[in-house]
DNA sequence: TTTGATACTAACTTTTTTGTATGTACTTGT
DNA sequence: ACAAGTACATACAAAAAAGTTAGTATCAAA
């Protein structure tokens, strides 16, 4: 009864050895990864700390409408993930950076050609929306 | 009192007419896009239909755990958005074909890129998180 | 002395998403 | 007669995500 079928898709793009299917699987924990870079909080963050360090009021600023309980929740997230580093400077009032791992600039490069693609391509989709109403 | 100051990113990979920005404003229409490819049957279906085209059943099975409501809203919202073309054959029993549309398949090659990356470097993370607890 | 800036946390509520259970329509097989 | 397979819809419940409000600590400036 366990659900570990996997079947091959063959698209040639992930190397053999893999063969995906774990993500197809329910608890494969790609999924939760996936979900802390893809929620609009995430995204937004780290897109915008692929220009560079950043501080915490600095991010609350530009992702616009981010309240501080989600700015923290979040950045604590990728953080944990290894996507994220949290550099605190011990002065007061307090000084946190966050900047992009190495890991988090290769995920956020691949998040940014999607937003890209979907930013470039959202005329054509909002005209075929209007068009099948 | 309006949010659409738009801090430039220069990340240099998005044309400069852009100038990315729209998707960090709250209620720019890219951010339902994205999220319904991004969600969990989205991004599955997605991918699966990568690999041909496939009827509304198979999909059933390939998605694990996939309920006929979540499957059923799932392909609607992507068929919707230009991504998936629905094709019914009027026979007893019905019998409905899902696959790609070009635009699908261009979203779908790049977030295939995004869980193949994920999947890929999944050890390693998993790693750096055990590690720091 | 009160306010403001910094970077948070904690309790709680609202909203959104997801899932479950059931029903529909039509035909073939038993 | 009745279950099975097909591709859905609809009402409802549960779970998860997001948002709100208030509070913490410390110092400096007004």
């Amino acid at each position: 009864m366990e659900n570990n079928s996997q079947t091959k898709l063959s698209t040639g793009s992930i190397s053999k050895a893999i063969e995906r299917g774990m993500v197809f699987s329910d608890k494969c924990p790609s999924r939760e990864i996936f979900k802390h870079v893809t929620n609009k909080w995430g995204l937004l963050a780290l897109v915008a700390l692929l220009g560079g360090t950043l501080r915490y009021s600095d991010l609350r600023r530009k992702l616009q409408g981010v309240s501080e309980k989600m700015l923290s929740q979040t950045l604590q997230t990728l953080e944990q993930d290894g996507f994220i580093i949290r550099t605190a400077y011990p002065v007061i009032p307090p000084h946190v950076e966050y900047s992009l791992s190495e890991m988090g600039k290769e995920i956020a490069i691949r998040m940014e050609t999607l937003v890209d693609w979907i930013e470039i391509n959202l005329p054509n989709i909002m005209k075929y929306k209007s068009k099948i109403q």
